[in-house]
RNA sequence: GUGGUCGUAGCUCAAUUGGUUAGAGCGUCAGAUUGUGGUUCUGAAGGUCGUGGGUUCGAUUCCCAUCGAUCACCCCA
């Protein structure tokens, strides 16, 4: 009995193509952190749920995939939540285990985990994918890689300048146009503070976040709706472009001593940034607000300018992420770039490098089986030399060698035959243009590397 | 988690209000060309019409369920 396969919902297969493309993506990105001085780091697919939970805001716990316990979990389950079929509350019984939701939370666990091995100011990159039992649709998966670069144990605005550089300085490898978009919860805190909305600053958050969405009306409408002075806040919350004239602007209307601490962290940042001619857009937008929980400083989102897609990258500063695990004092900040959205949306843009899929420079064409053993031997000489070779496995019509050679983009076909073994020569056929010579087989290997 | 749209060949899509043997292009394979691909010509293979049930003399077509894809909301990369 055979069935028909299939793969979960949400994930997918990538075909050869596909995965040149991957690597075009993760390799830049690689280059670019490397350039700026990070190391690589892996953690686990699986975390502890109790490392995991409590740090995503309530909807993300329902989005975390949790993995149930080996053996015969429902025995030890307490017969009372058994019977209630409560599925909540009977999880932490059957699973202790689910897999990771981000890279930055499993981070901080590293960081506190390994404290002593390591030299502050840390600065990691990690490119894995991470897991989120959401419903699919257009650039949303179950399964997506992230590429993340953080650094902890320093709270110096140096680093929210270097992250933006890297930010501008990726998108630019990719010529892909993206605005990058900066903001301060400290801001935001300031102006929540300031009107009102000091008790209900996630739900604030929430709302303002939706802006280019829904509206300033609907906006108006949900912010008075929790209590605060919506008109207050609507009139600080400006989407503008970084500039000094806008910043002071915002700085005589800020009352707030934390907003007025957002405000200062800005400038610094963009002191920094003074040198550097960014090639993308980069904007303030006050009204940048980020779902999650554990933000507390400069916050970052980048979206493509010429293409529908959420955000592409997002990041921020968290001053007690490893303070959940008890290693207190020690900020981070670090930035997140979404690789499955870019590809699509470099897809979409047709970005991606024709060079890309790199394939194999020559084909050994064995006409007779007698030429086979020489084809091999001439194969790996041409390896050694450093050409990526093939041997056609058998002595097929010649036809159907070459229609594999063409199929698999191969550069070069050398044709093995009778005469050509008698001589000590291959035909070697190029078949971009179709010229054809007899040579040896070091002529083989100057003509293909020159 | 909520709602909309859609599931026909490997891919993109047809099939006249429910009617006999479900078609085309592209792709694949074979031959024309016994040692020459990418162009051309000829031919072939490939379908439980997503799956299960129901209505009907008869269902790819109508109804229900289910699975999957897709889009929007929520949230996010």
């Amino acid at each position: 009995m055979s069935q028909k396969p299939s793969i979960p919902q949400g994930t997918r297969d990538f075909t050869p193509l596909e995965m040149a493309r991957r690597r075009y993506i993760f390799s830049t990105v690689e280059r670019i952190f490397r350039e700026f001085g990070f190391q690589q780091i892996e953690t686990p697919s699986l975390e502890n749920l109790s490392t995991l939970t409590g740090k995503y805001g309530d909807e993300g716990d329902t989005l975390l995939f949790k993995v149930l316990n080996s053996g015969d979990f429902l025995k030890k389950a307490p017969d009372i939540l058994l019977e209630e079929k409560n599925s909540n509350r009977l999880i932490p019984h059957i699973a202790d285990r689910g897999l990771r939701y981000d890279l930055t939370v499993p981070f901080a666990r590293y960081v506190v985990m390994h404290q002593n091995e390591i030299t502050f100011p840390f600065k990691r990159y990690q490119i894995q994918p991470v897991w989120r039992a959401d419903r699919p649709q257009k650039g949303r998966y179950r399964e997506f890689y992230q590429c993340d670069v953080d650094i902890v144990g320093s709270d110096s605005l140096i680093y929210e300048a270097e992250l933006l550089c890297i930010y501008d300085r990726v998108f630019a490898a990719f010529n892909l146009p993206v605005q990058i978009r900066i903001n301060n919860r400290k801001i935001l805190e300031g102006i929540a503070n300031q009107c009102g909305f000091k008790e209900s600053f996630r739900s604030f958050t929430v709302i303002i976040d939706k802006l280019d969405k829904i509206g300033a009306d609907k906006v108006k409408e949900e912010l008075a709706a929790l209590g605060g002075d919506a008109n207050a806040a609507m009139l600080l919350l400006e989407k503008g472009a970084l500039d000094k004239n806008y910043l002071s602007s915002l700085k005589e209307r800020m009352h707030d001593v934390t907003g007025l601490k957002g405000l200062a962290e800005l400038e610094e940042m963009l002191h920094y940034l003074s040198s550097y001619h960014a090639i993308n857009e980069v904007v303030f937008d006050g009204t940048l607000a980020r779902g999650l929980n554990y933000y507390t400083g400069t916050i970052y989102e980048v979206v493509a300018s010429n293409v529908q897609m959420g955000s592409i990258g997002g990041g921020g500063r968290y001053d007690d992420l490893t303070g959940i695990f008890g290693l207190k004092g020690v900020s981070g900040v670090g930035i997140s770039f979404g690789a499955d959205r870019i590809y699509d949306v470099l897809l979409e843009s047709d970005l991606f490098p024709d060079t890309v899929a790199n394939s194999t420079q020559l084909l050994i064409c064995p006409m007779e089986d007698s030429a086979l053993g020489k084809a091999f031997e001439y194969a790996m000489q041409c390896r050694m030399a450093g050409i990526s070779s093939e041997v056609y496995p058998q002595a097929a019509k010649l036809k159907k060698q070459l229609t594999y050679a063409n199929n698999n983009q191969i550069a070069y076909a050398a044709i093995l035959g009778e005469q050509e073994l008698a001589a000590g020569k291959v035909a070697l056929k190029n078949l971009q243009s179709g010229e054809q010579e007899i040579v040896d087989i070091e002529s083989v290997i100057k003509k293909i590397k020159a």
